[in-house]
DNA sequence: TATGAATGAGTATTCATTCAT
DNA sequence: GATGAATGAATACTCATTCAT
């Protein structure tokens, strides 16, 4: 159901670098760098990985990083908007599949939370790495989150015309049974595990929530 | 519902002060410096909060800080632990009510995550702070968790003894059903907003969930 | 002629320390920092003493060198506004002094140039330690300038009562014959060599210029 | 009086780029270089004029400056070494014409410091862009110093065989009364301004200082 | 010649922790 | 117990210089 669960260890398939068509050295280069210090933070949380780690990890010098990117913030950035960029392919992704309500609602909130569990959340600095992103520009993840919510809310809405579901059974407006729905998948990362774990954990709540909403 | 928020700005009323009858003044010390400790984590976050700062709050000096915690972290764990403490009591008073099992169910989890979105999740630093957490040793909150689950559990069986939830009809086991209840749960934690707003959303991932058990 | 000489070597004698009669160890620490980092800065110019060598000069940890002066700024500025109030006595005794006109100017002109001869112009990176300077804050210099120029004008108008000048043959104001002994005094500090040299140098300026102003 | 006003803004005058007539391309290179360097060096100072920075001033590659020069100091040195070359024409322009003794002494000094200041000391970095000369070669300097002393010193002698001035009436000696002459001139530098105005103040010092020298 | 990507030595500053008083 | 002066390890960033192309 996770458009791209294969190709989840590498970064390379988005070729982000600069002077495209010039010097591929470049761009080797700087995906290089960004799996490193992803690797890094991963492994070791934000504050505690140093630049010059960073540098070794990824066979560059130190000042190498900074002709890339401006700095330790702006390496971190990088990596974040690379991370929407990848969550926003794969909601485009579902969008394009015709799928039935459950399965829909599923593949869209995989999409999201599962590729930051897959990236974040599944690191024991999980929370360090998202508190950073607190200070993120807004512009990085807020379209994403965007769609996401647009396609959650126009599945629900098909859902609803359908007759499979219908919020006001359970007392609840449709935007409202959106903000559950949502609040109670996030919490689908809570319960660490293996990947797998997560996605079962994932379709159970949304299985309940959605029968939870029946008519 | 919330047990005790009346008294939740204050951490006194736990007396698990050292060197108790002796000198009054000593555990009304390592008092301030925990309430001092918390303050700032929750307003500054765990790294930016220096011991100093710490001291100034409590208007000790920096080095008395190392005559009640050795350390930083552990002056963090003793606060966890503290935490942990006032959860366990108000899963206890939970114990003794008699309520049907939706407001059973609701009490149980708010007890344990509406104290930790009172004290830690409603801060801006929310994740820096639990990044320690991650790191502390597994007997703080290993017991609490026990009877959290047992007591959650144990709703869950009388529900369907009464023929109220039937986790089968979900093709769920009774484990399953609580697993999934409590991780949807944990989702009520995001979303910010005020503790009320908080408390809503529980309430709301609640109703779906034990509405998608009903037999 | 030059009120202090002999002690031109040290600057304890302004006990410019903090918190004073409590402990002398941190006034000697302090001292001990700035008698450092102007031997340092003297030596090896402002940006080529790193924080590091005034430290082990000053026999003392790094991090203590920040428990005295907020930045290396500050510390440079620290010791720019004790070299001022230096200059400053020393104005201050000569102001008390009757002397005869040539002297007098002499004396004035030594009290500020010939401090600053002796501490910043006679090193090597002169240069470099008066460019910081530009940025010091005005209030520094400012009024000790004042009354520099100030004592000048008065010791000047009185050799015009005197008889003993008269600007307007040369075709000067008064204020214009001021500010020429003054430019051409500054000239004193170029030429190098030892204390003495440049107070020769400078005593010969003072000479032609009062000369020159003859009437 | 100043010689060459007119050619201030341009170095490209003096034709001492080296592979003449080769490559004309590499010469204009190199003088392209050095005039972006002197721009930024009086613009920004010496350690603050990045080699990038001048790259991209000359529309080079920063490879490209260690082409013409060895290092950032060589290239200092080679625009020190052409300043001394500019001062040394003016010089020989001077020594040519007949001129009665103030106008001469003003000339020969306005040769000298009139194109420093001119160049560098009407820079606010002034300071830092003499630090570095202070490490230049001798030879630099020391060519046109003689000269330009030597000029001062035959000037002075006519002066006393024609009776204009007795350095004996001030208590000196021809050399004594040279190099306090020198000093004095060198003091117009300070206090700022205008060229006009440094001008002014210096030749106000040369008619002070030689009035101070009559018999 | 010319380029510009890569290098890595050099440095100010913070802060948890210690310990003499 | 209480203090707070002293410590020093840890770390992001700059920039002159090199060298493969």
């Amino acid at each position: 159901m996770a458009a791209r669960a294969g190709t989840a260890g590498k970064l390379k398939s988005t070729p982000a670098a600069p002077r495209e068509g010039a010097k591929p050295v470049g761009a080797d280069k700087r995906v290089a760098i960004m799996e490193a210090a992803l690797d890094l933070f991963r492994a070791n949380g934000y504050r505690h990985t140093a630049m010059e780690d960073i540098a070794q990890a990824a066979n560059v010098a130190k000042g190498t990083l900074y002709l890339y990117f401006k700095s330790k913030d702006e390496l971190f950035e990088a990596l974040a908007r690379l991370l929407a960029a990848r969550v926003q392919e794969d909601l485009d992704a579902v969008a394009k599949r015709d799928l039935p309500l459950q399965a829909k609602v599923l593949a869209i909130l995989d999409a999201k939370l599962g590729f930051f569990y897959r990236w974040i959340l599944s690191s024991p600095h999980a929370a360090e790495l998202l508190a950073p992103k607190a200070n993120l520009p807004g512009d990085i993840f807020d379209p994403v989150d965007g769609s996401f919510r647009a396609m959650l809310s126009k599945a629900l809405k098909e859902g609803v015309r359908a007759g499979e579901i219908d919020p006001k059974a359970a007392g609840l407006t449709l935007d409202a049974a959106l903000e559950t729905l949502l609040a109670a998948a996030y919490g689908a990362e809570h319960g660490g595990g293996s990947e797998a774990q997560f996605r079962e954990r994932l379709a159970r709540i949304v299985t309940l929530t959605l029968r939870g909403l029946r008519p």
